[in-house]
DNA sequence: ATTTTATGTCAGCCATATTGACATATATGC
DNA sequence: GCATATATGTCAATATGGCTGACATAAAAT
């Protein structure tokens, strides 16, 4: 099944597979957003608060220095979103215990509510196009996406929770 | 190999798995962008100029609405990005013979330089990333992927160019 | 001849990012 | 204890890439 030149022997992958395959992560992510997208807009919010709303809710206690180097962008940038989130109380600060200048972030049952919310459409969206490609389909995707992350981010947020199979 | 809960049977998609996908196709875009980003820079451009070069790359010959249609953004948008890259002339516009209203838009000599410059960063790391995987693993992202993008676009970007294998 | 279409453009607004500079509180090293 | 480094916050200016609304022009279609 599906195209021999192309998938026997992946070195025979031709300049129109590639594009495909670029155009195929174009479209998928700029659809995967445009929901939450929508949802966001509704509290007058964008796509960098959903971004602090889902690494706090994946890396509950987090500090800031921390969720700067995931999402890696300015402290001024994320102060302003992050501010909005505090101040409306999607988000709750408090000091470090053992390091007091740190501001540990977590999620209020109002930030938890908004996160489902957010995560829903695309969990569903993701979940239905796993269930319609097939369990292997799923690894595939997995493994082509993996190879296409930089090391550093590889590490940082896929390597620590290293999955509890091999060897 | 791999997790058998997550692996033999979709049905059996847990929340963390869903949300592994979900991270994966956000760094995996992320770092995707980066390189063309850096590049970009060099002349001024955004990533805007760089999805219009490349749309207009793949459909020589496309018109302003068929773009426009493509990028989902407003003609106002459109048109600061399309008028610098004319003006700097890495795009050819000229009026449509059929329809003396429209302008055709193709990439000139130098548009087809920096496209490919640009591409080729991004066409590297996604061959390597297949070339790693395997054949199979190409045809699982492209299937999920595929199952991720709207109805609508899919059939106007991946439609009409059905490929030529099955039944 | 009128209306519709394809395109362009002006003006203003918003969200998200940037850099640089500086402030404050706390921790840490000597 | 003092000096320095770290974690965080904030002010100001700037850039990019979206948006809306309004209006203009040329050409096609009826």
């Amino acid at each position: 099944m599906a195209d021999i030149k192309s998938s026997i022997n992946p070195l025979f992958l031709r300049e129109e597979d590639i594009r495909q395959g670029m155009e195929l992560l174009y479209f998928a992510y700029r659809d995967f957003t445009s929901e939450p997208d929508a949802i966001l807009s509704e509290y007058g919010f964008g796509r960098a608060h959903h971004r602090v709303i889902y690494f706090v809710g994946r890396n509950p206690g987090i500090n800031v220095s921390e969720l700067l180097a995931i999402l890696k962008i300015t402290k001024q940038s994320l102060s302003r979103v992050l501010g909005q989130l505090v101040r409306e109380e999607f988000i709750d600060q408090r000091e470090g215990t053992r390091d007091r200048r740190q501001r540990l972030l977590n999620l209020t049952e109002k930030g938890i509510t908004l996160e489902r919310r957010l995560s829903e459409s695309q969990r569903s969206r993701l979940a239905e196009a796993y269930r319609e490609a097939g369990a292997e389909a799923v690894q595939g995707y997995r493994d082509v996406l993996v190879g296409m992350i930089s090391e550093e981010d590889r590490q940082r947020v896929f390597g620590p929770k290293k999955d509890e199979s091999d060897t």
